[in-house]
DNA sequence: CGGGGCTCCTGTGCGC
DNA sequence: TGCGCACAGGAGCCCC
């Protein structure tokens, strides 16, 4: 569910609501199973303080005295809310403040789990720098996706070469740099490159400052939807025409994944220009 | 290791 | 109107 922009929104509010608080109790719902224990949860989240909230890729991670983490990945249908409730919490964690935090989730896609320091380094290992890094530059984001030989839009989606991207920003941002989704990595100049890395940015950076994409159960830490579905270029406009250009928007599976593009401004065949 | 396909699960909305 | 079948923001795993 969550992209960049969603994580960042829930994980900041998180930070400025929690930091110092201390646990005082966690509770479960609907047969939900803790992992890795109800044990390990009693001992190293009840009675521990938040040091931290931050985030690894979609991931977000909360630091605790005990020198745990709350690891926890929302996937496609989770939430956290702060005393606020929906009808799927199965988690609960109550703050000696009188505060709470839930964790809610319809498909059980996501998890909500404890983890050592050794676990997150881990994961962390296999993630790539999230699009708005200041540490990531061009020239990682070309040689990491060239040298991938499949399709443009499956490798933006790919977390190991950039993270954060996902669906609907990726469908955004190829259609602001007029690239067929389904073009090969190889196939791309670096000026398409430079406006695509540049478009991604701008892209996440306009859905942070609109406290994300809310299509259907997105909702922030106030279970309140962000407002960047009104300004989508592209992302869910099936029956609608190119902006640019009239054409009828095509709407196809790609790799699996719900694809819009324009064939008009997005040509999937092109030959490669010389720069 | 890269690539493709399948799968986890529930709710909703569309088409017949 | 009612039912059944896609389809949904993600990513891990398995097989080739």
């Amino acid at each position: 569910m969550p992209e960049l922009p969603e994580v960042l929104t829930i994980s900041r509010d998180l930070k400025k609501e929690a930091l110092g608080k201390k646990i005082s109790k966690v509770a479960t719902f609907a047969n939900y199973k803790l992992d890795p224990s109800n044990e390990y949860f009693n001992n190293y989240v009840v009675g521990s303080t938040v040091k931290d909230v931050s985030n690894v890729a979609k991931l977000i991670t909360i630091k605790l005295s005990s020198e745990k983490y709350i690891a926890t990945h929302l996937n496609m249908t989770g939430r956290l809310l702060y005393n606020t409730e929906d009808p799927y919490i199965k988690i609960r964690l109550d703050f000696d403040s009188g505060d709470y935090l839930n964790y809610s989730s319809v498909r059980m896609f996501g998890y909500f789990e404890v983890w050592d320091k050794e676990k997150l380094e881990k994961y962390k290992g296999g993630y790539a720098k999230t699009a708005i890094d200041k540490d990531l530059t061009l020239e990682d984001f070309i040689q990491g996706l060239k040298k991938r030989n499949s399709l443009i839009k499956q490798n933006l989606l790919d977390q190991k070469l950039v993270s954060g991207i996902g669906n609907i920003y990726a469908n955004d941002a190829l259609y602001m740099s007029k690239i067929n989704p389904k073009r090969k990595t190889h196939t791309i100049s670096n000026s398409e490159y430079k406006s695509l890395f540049e478009n991604v940015q701008k892209i996440i950076n306009e859905g942070i400052e609109h406290r994300g994409s809310t299509i259907d159960r997105y909702a922030d830490l106030y279970g309140k939807p962000g407002s960047h579905q009104n300004y989508f270029r592209i992302y869910g406009k099936k029956n609608h025409k190119c902006k640019d250009c009239g054409t009828q928007i095509t709407f196809e599976k790609v790799q699996g994944r719900g694809t819009f593009y324009c064939p008009t401004c997005q040509k999937e065949n092109i030959t490669p220009s010389l720069f």
